[in-house]
DNA sequence: GCAATTACGCAACAGCAGTATCGAAAAGGC
DNA sequence: GCCTTTTCGATACTGCTGTTGCGTAATTGC
């Protein structure tokens, strides 16, 4: 973050937020499907190559008005993994049925499998909004990560148990269900799924 | 399958096979990102209502050319579910990386990331091609599925081992680590996913 | 004050997805 | 043979993404 005062004239730095939150608004009113840049141009009162100066794509777009919504969750050891885990995978179920309110209209399923497909496509499309994307999981994930560690070195968990592998389970099925399988994901499934990743599946 | 001998002009049966050759055949030579209907109509010597006709949107078409090279993958237990698991994840593994060739030319990194991360997205935004996309991956983990379940009837798993949610776990976190994290996924990975999976977390 | 630099709004543009319309062709029903 | 139905090819069109060019406004450096 460099203050430098540069040379030209200064960007307007109200047509940033202007931009994000007639962005956000017509995400929440319209849907992914019916979300134009055109649109949000309009909305934000701004020009179109006012945006695109911020915003090279759509895409990027999305993904900045998506990691600005993404709130921190809070997670400290408590001395039981078990809990601990359950609680931060409900919370994610819950950011994502958050999001299911996004796009009602989209009529075809659901709102937050689509959200969360058009981030990891548009990640898959340009490097750097790959880049920010794994840095926007990256820092949310972080906490459980040396919670886990905590949890290792504590002896909950076995030593050579490696978080990141550990979590990509949880997490990655989370997903993959969501995506993929398009099951619906309550409370009960996170509770087998904890369960599963902890006990093993070895008689 | 009815081969009702309907009332007006028979479609042209070639047709379908040739814009689908001219569709995989583009999409090996110039990516997602270059693919466009019209070029694909073309290639095929097609007019574009003819395409239209059998694949309503170029989703639509990209998943039936997905699904087109997806191949079967002979599973049998043979009575040690950590090799046949392995061996089963190494040749997802192996299918991610033959679609790595796909567009190339895309230099955002990983294509079969963005493969996948499309069709995901497409299923996503239409009810019924996430009904085919469900579909195709509930044939192709059939096998595994059933392989799973006779494993635990064996006696190798836990008896309140859920299949769906162990495999969930284990492909999950492939695609989870594909497309979200961007880390790569080689053999020694499976290696340590089935071995966290089956031994558990817990100490 | 003046030049250089950068942002702004506006408008026009190219490219692609998907739709609409039209006449012609190929089949079945009678 | 004739009518109906459906497909085909061709063309033009709408709407959206992303780009470009231009005149103008705001700021720095001198």
């Amino acid at each position: 973050m460099q203050p430098t005062a540069r040379r030209g004239r200064p960007r307007k730095q109200e047509a940033d937020a202007r931009i994000l939150d007639a962005a956000l608004e017509l995400l929440l009113d319209c849907g992914y499907d019916r979300f134009s840049v055109d649109e949000v141009a309009a909305k934000a009162q701004v020009a179109k190559t006012t945006l695109y100066r911020r915003w090279p794509t759509k895409d990027h777009l999305i993904v900045a008005v998506v990691a600005r919504i993404q709130d921190e969750v809070p997670v400290e050891y408590s001395g039981d993994v078990r809990a601990d885990l359950t609680r931060y995978l409900n919370e994610i179920v819950n950011g994502l049925n958050r999001m299911r309110q996004v796009g009602r209209a989209t009529a075809s399923g659901d709102a937050s499998a689509g959200l969360v497909a058009e981030v990891a496509a548009a990640a898959a499309r340009h490097a750097d909004v790959g880049a920010a994307v794994q840095a926007m999981f990256a820092r949310r994930n972080a906490l459980v990560l040396t919670l886990l560690e905590q949890a290792r070195e504590h002896g909950e968990l076995r030593s050579d148990v490696e978080p990141g592998v550990l979590f990509d389970q949880l997490a990655g099925a989370l997903y993959y269900r969501l995506l993929v399988t398009g099951r619906p994901i309550d409370a009960a499934y996170v509770d087998r799924l904890v369960t599963g990743a902890l006990t093993g599946a070895s008689a």
